[in-house]
DNA sequence: GTGCAACCTCGACTCCACTGGAGGTCAAGA
DNA sequence: TCTTGACCTCCAGTGGAGTCGAGGTTGCAC
């Protein structure tokens, strides 16, 4: 049985898309990517897990947990690797996650240099200790999880 | 012996901060808060772990870690709680970093935003993909501690 | 046909910031 | 004095995103 020449082995893939052969290995076990084995039980991987796995750490960069990022590939018709169309859909959510995290952080911000001059960080009266910001995201804990049970600061 | 009007028990303070009292045991066991014992080994808080405690929270949400926290507490002269002038000085460090990190995630957001048209996402050439970002901080594995010894996506 | 790198599975370990439970003690009010 | 709730220590567990090692196979070049 010859290699077809357009599968890669695992190796190839970790060279390829930078990502660590054990990584390679746990997305598969949480169903983010898939492979086709030879009969010696090795993994052969189609190219299009290279673009697949581009979109994997781009979306963690935009800070998905790995089931957010399977969710949203699962989306996919029969766990297709996105087509311009998919893309396109999916980094508009993206970009309105980021845009609600980067408001976050800027209120944060200015709350902060607000602050810088008072110096009180008082629980009851500085509104930085007021607890409706989103930012909770970043905040204690595992981060993303929490983000939606709790407020940050009470 | 009575209780001393400005020593707080361990749950006065979980109360009044917010932070459960499971918490304030860790903080404690790690450097980050200290208490007196009774003579029966209750915990006593000074009123200022308070304010020690909303410094602690406000620099989680900047996205400091505990360890981070204690070196900067641990700047302060003999573990002083922070006044006026050094809560200047910290919170100037901390809007930087935030700065730093509103700024990557704004050129992830441009960069995804450029290239919702394309649908590229090819390792090789879209600019989506470079290695150069700092906001590896939100990146995977354990996030914190990777940002400053990995480069996010190779 | 041998050598060796690359691959396989499985289970255990890491880190961070906690939480929860078991089993026991302390403090304060009735 | 009793009861109750708040507190104590110690240890184990959680979750996300992996990493590491042991012990065993595969595949390819020479």
């Amino acid at each position: 049985m010859p290699k077809l020449p357009d599968m890669l082995t695992i190796g190839d893939v970790a060279r390829r898309s930078g990502v660590p052969h054990t990584a390679l290995r746990f997305y598969e076990e949480r169903g983010l990517i898939a492979s086709e084995r030879t009969v010696g039980n090795q993994r052969k991987y189609a190219r299009a897990v290279l673009r697949r796995l581009a979109f994997i750490r781009t979306a963690q960069r935009v800070g998905l947990s790995l089931e957010e990022i399977r969710d949203a590939l699962s989306t996919l018709p029969e766990g297709r690797t996105p087509t311009k169309a998919d893309w396109s859909r999916l980094s508009n959510v993206w970009r309105r996650e980021l845009d609600a995290r980067i408001d976050a952080m800027q209120r944060l911000r200015d709350r902060l240099t607000a602050c810088i001059g008072c110096g009180c960080l008082s629980l009851k009266s500085c509104h930085l200790m007021n607890k409706d910001d989103v930012l909770a995201a970043m905040g204690p804990g595992a981060p993303r999880l929490r983000a939606s049970t709790e407020g940050g600061i009470v």
